[in-house]
DNA sequence: GAGTTTGAAACT
DNA sequence: CAGTTTCAAACTC
């Protein structure tokens, strides 16, 4: 067997899945609980020793106290923590406040594990740990809610009342107290509706309490059939075995989570859900643009979707939704999605709804878009747990029960739509657009629900670790709507989670500027089609950085599809309007991208149209955001001005008419683009790049879908018998019905199939397929593994490099990581922009002369440096007389003269002809030449000296092409130049 | 397709 | 860190 693959996995000792744990499971015997009892503010207790540490990127406020969180041992308890302990934001936060009178411990119940878990709520009222009663007693400030102790008085339960249109039963503590409680009725939508409000067990599904009360003992949380779920204004802790799904929903927004989706059982009364982690758990994934699915959740379905400035509505269950008012997160509000399980990160300020909410109203913020359109998008929501807390600046974290999680930039918000529909929002125009929108498909939760990502604007600062943005950038006016989840994220494909587990990302360059192609990957030196072999053998893990460019296709393909293809990595020029042309803006050189730029920027006001510029040279800032100001002179043209996301100053204006079908990379305007071969092969290795990529997001999407089909039968079917009681009751809330696998699917035209055919059309192949024997697919070995991708149509043996072993997947990665922590880096990178790429480590190579694939700097068509270690190297660089300054239009790569040896060119050999004269060359020559008239006219120089100057562009990128051409004896490629010309 | 070669990864 | 073993891909026949 693999002993070294168990090895390295048994040394960690944690193989074992975190088991599922409900708030009841977190609530435990004051006994243990003691030591486990974590501060708010610091500790954590444990916090893995992974090494992984690097990929949780530099710890920001938010971060720091996210790893906090990183408690994944199964031997750890349970932490319901808050990330920032900071004052609720008034007038919502005063009101919460006032409302949950400060912290909020929760003890538990005494069912499986022995610990106490404290939810604080930003009032710094450090609150002990309620122990006294034995129980589950959940403390919210002076309230207490303890569990059933039968020393605890009953609670002296009164007439309903009344408040704010909704039927409140009033409850009177022993103390005089008086307590508000509502109880949810099984609800019919949304997979927690089923959750009975069980008389016998006493359950107080939903809550609200007023300050000062002290519940207890008639609210018995009871430890054996803990399916309640309680919301103090917000804060619902949600029963343990009968596990109650959290849903938080606004009218745009809907997290489910938890069992209730067609992925896992719902709860029912007579039906404890299973919450024992396991690889049957539902799996949270988060589709990104590029296909890729990232999954968040795994073994214990918590989920923490914390943003500070996204309303957010928490509906009670929906048969009460209508009455009881909703409470909105404030832009500081985060949102708790509490499944039954480990961990819980509770932040931001609760904000009410300002309709008929019998509640304080709070900070009513016009702005917030959810709240009016929600009604569309709202799924029915049964047990949710939402506390505010003030979370002014920092970051968010979105966590999983397992650990993993997300972090989010605080300015950013997740917009979560049950729907691609774009009116989720009010502020983002590009929000109007389904193309922008990511599938998210939460446990619990049988429809997708859509996050639009839009890359962060630069307001953000820059850290070390990338982010990827999923959700609308805020901004400057009204960035409360808008939704961003910054996904920390690692230069790869690995994201630090804070259980420690590594979650399959892509590159991180995929996400940066036009550097990423060129720096961190082998593209520059994509075999040509003519070679598909050639091309398969590239490896996976290189490609990730070019997945930029597969949006490109995704995006055209897709087009208005509400799918999952948010991120438009493009390059942007800023071109007059015409009346005859809308479209000013396009991505790098295909029509089809214009005509989806187009798209986007329709969907904008008409003044001013955020567009994401990939060209920019800031490596480090990945994209950016360039807000696209139309104005019209008085002749009508319209100007395009790139007042940038980032740097400040306005950018070009042009009033000229750019002819259309042509882009211009707005850096290279001046620049002569002529393709090298570099070029070419770069455009080469990013059809492949874009043809694994589409490969990849395939192959998780039947991962998933395989993997939960089993349970989604059932699920579908409760679900729909939810969703349409649901309908019933509440008309407004929709709860979509399609299974994941449904929900996953491609959109109706599906960029991936689009792309992937298109690239097939083209030659190319896709990804290639392991066939690994022995290692379990859980060993660098394994190109799939190490690329940090799920084996899919390989041909492997024991492969465990799925979804159906995540668990042991994640172990090895650990261990991987362990050994090497930059074992999921790029091998190859480019140390800065520009420069050229080189092989970390470099090669070993003995006896192959680095001529041959084995070599890896070979494989990757580099020339050996003097990281190598080889013997005999004669993979040396070559062609001194290209001009790879050329190249950086294109993949940003340019092997530096004085760094040139003698290349032996091997990867050109094979190349013909027609490899050099492409469109991608002769439209790039076009556009060269376009770029000289935009300039001349730009200048109001002459027309005679913009047509010669013209002509001189195009001679000169002839001659480059012939040049090369002539270098290769391909004469066939010379004739056709001069044809051309 | 089987066998060999090769070098990275894993292990000692 | 070096040497050895394991492994899977590349390569050859």
């Amino acid at each position: 067997m693999d002993t070294t693959a168990s090895a390295g996995v048994d040394e960690l000792g944690d193989t074992t899945p975190l088991p599922e744990l409900t708030l009841y499971d977190l609530l435990e015997s004051p006994a243990t609980s003691k030591e486990q009892n974590m501060d708010v503010a610091g500790h954590s207790g444990t916090v893995d020793k992974d090494s992984e540490d690097q990929y949780a990127g530099k710890k920001s406020a938010s971060t720091s106290s996210g790893e906090l969180l990183n408690n994944p041992g199964p031997k750890k308890a349970p932490i319901v923590r808050i990330l920032e302990n900071k004052r609720l934001t008034a007038p919502m936060g005063t009101a919460l406040k006032n409302m949950l009178g400060g912290s909020v411990r929760v003890v538990t119940a005494p069912t499986k594990t022995t610990q106490t878990m404290d939810v604080k709520i930003l009032n710094k009222l450090q609150t002990k740990p309620l122990n006294a009663f034995g129980n589950a007693a959940v403390k919210i400030g002076s309230t207490t809610i303890a569990a059933p102790s039968g020393s605890i008085p009953p609670l002296t339960t009164q007439m309903p009342k009344n408040i704010g249109g909704v039927t409140m039963t009033q409850i009177k503590t022993a103390d005089g107290k008086v307590l508000y409680l509502h109880k949810s009725l099984p609800v019919s939508g949304g997979s927690t509706a089923k959750l009975p409000v069980n008389a016998t067990s006493r359950l107080v599904s939903q809550s609200i309490i007023s300050k000062g009360v002290t519940l207890s003992g008639t609210v018995p949380i009871k430890s054996t059939a803990p399916s309640s779920s309680i919301t103090v204004r917000g804060l619902t802790a949600i029963g343990a075995t009968k596990t109650t799904p959290a849903t938080i929903s606004n009218p745009l927004t809907t997290i489910t989570t938890s069992q209730t989706s067609g992925l896992v059982k719902s709860p029912s009364s007579t039906e404890p859900a299973s919450v024992a982690g396991s690889s049957k758990m539902p799996i949270q994934v988060v589709r990104t643009a590029e296909g890729k699915i990232i999954k968040l959740n795994q073994g214990a379905p918590s989920v923490l979707l914390n943003s500070k400035s996204t309303p957010l509505a928490v509906r009670a269950a929906a048969s009460t939704a209508q009455a009881i008012p909703t409470a909105v997160l404030s832009n500081s509000s985060s949102r708790l999605i509490n499944k039954p399980s480990t961990q819980v990160i509770i932040k931001g300020p609760l904000k009410q709804l300002p309709a008929g909410s019998s509640l304080k109203p709070v900070n009513n913020n016009t702005s917030s878009s959810s709240i009016a359109t929600s009604s569309g998008g709202t799924s029915s929501s049964t047990a949710s747990a939402t506390t505010g807390a003030a979370m002014p600046s920092g970051k968010m974290l979105v966590q999983s029960s397992t650990g993993k999680q997300i972090v989010v930039a605080s300015k950013n918000i997740i917009k979560l739509s049950p729907k691609p529909s774009g009116n989720a929002t009010t502020n983002s125009n590009t929000n109007t657009t389904p193309s922008g929108l990511h599938a998210i498909q939460l446990s619990g939760k049988s429809g997708v629900q859509y996050v639009r990502v839009l890359p962060n604007n630069n307001t953000e600062p820059t850290t070390s670790p990338q982010k990827v943005s999923l959700g609308r950038p805020r901004t400057s006016s009204n960035s409360n709507n808008n939704s961003t989840v910054s996904v920390s994220n690692t230069s790869k494909i690995v994201m630090k989670t804070m259980g420690g587990s590594i979650v399959p990302l892509p590159s991180m360059q995929t996400l940066m500027p036009r550097r990423a192609p060129g720096a961190t990957s082998n593209s520059v030196h994509a075999k040509t089609p003519n070679n598909s072999n050639s091309l398969e053998a590239t490896r996976k893990h290189r490609l990730s950085d070019i997945n930029l460019q597969i949006k490109h296709l995704t995006n055209d393909s897709t087009g208005d599809t509400g799918g999952p293809d948010a991120k438009k990595a493009r390059y942007v020029i800023a071109m007059p309007h015409t009346s005859t042309s809308s479209a000013t803006t396009s991505t790098t050189t295909t029509p089809a991208s214009q005509k989806h730029m187009q798209k986007l920027t329709g969907t904008r006001p008409p003044q001013v149209q955020r567009v994401t510029v990939q060209g920019a040279k800031v490596a480090d800032q990945g994209r950016k955001v360039y807000n696209l100001v139309t104005k019209s002179d008085a002749n009508g043209v319209k100007y395009m001005i790139c007042n940038k996301g980032g740097e400040g100053k306005p950018r070009t204006v042009f009033n000229t008419t750019m002819r259309r079908g042509y882009t211009l990379a707005e850096s290279k305007l001046r620049r002569p683009v002529t393709l090298t071969p570099q070029q070419m092969r770069f455009k080469q290795m990013k059809l492949q790049q874009q043809r694994q990529i589409v490969a990849q997001a395939k192959l998780r999407q039947q991962h998933i879908q395989k993997q939960q089909l089993s349970n989604q039968a059932k699920q579908q079917q409760q679900q729909q018998q939810i969703v349409n009681s649901k309908t019933t009751q509440d008309n407004k809330s929709t709860v979509p019905a399609k299974p994941l696998f449904d929900i996953l699917k491609p959109p109706p035209t599906p960029a991936p199939a689009a792309a992937a055919a298109a690239l097939d059309a083209l030659g190319g192949s896709r990804r290639k397929h392991c066939n690994c024997s022995k290692s379990q697919c859980l060993k660098l070995y394994c190109d799939c593994f190490a690329n940090g991708e799920f084996c899919q149509d390989c041909t492997c043996k024991d492969c465990f490099n799925n979804l159906d072993y995540e668990v042991k997947r994640e172990r090895a990665i650990r261990s991987c990581l362990e050994r090497n922590p930059s074992a999921f880096k790029p091998k190859i990178t480019a140390p800065n922009s520009g420069d050229m790429r080189l092989h970390n480590k470099g090669c070993n190579c003995k006896r192959s002369g680095c001529l041959k694939n084995y070599c890896e700097c070979y494989e990757a068509k580099i020339p050996c440096s003097a990281m190598c270690k080889c013997v005999g190297c004669r993979n040396m660089e070559d062609r001194p007389d290209v001009d790879m300054d050329s190249m950086d239009s294109l993949a940003d790569v340019k092997l530096p003269s004085n760094k040139m040896k003698e290349l032996n060119g091997t990867y050109l050999q094979d190349n013909r002809s027609n490899v050099y004269l492409t469109d991608d060359v002769i439209e790039a020559t076009i556009m060269c030449m376009i770029s000289r008239i935009v300039m001349h006219e730009k200048q109001n120089l002459p027309i005679e000296d913009t047509e010669r100057e013209v002509m001189e562009e195009l001679g000169e990128s002839l001659n480059q092409i012939i040049t090369f051409a002539k270098e290769k004896n391909d004469t066939f490629h010379m004739d056709d130049t001069k044809t051309m010309a």
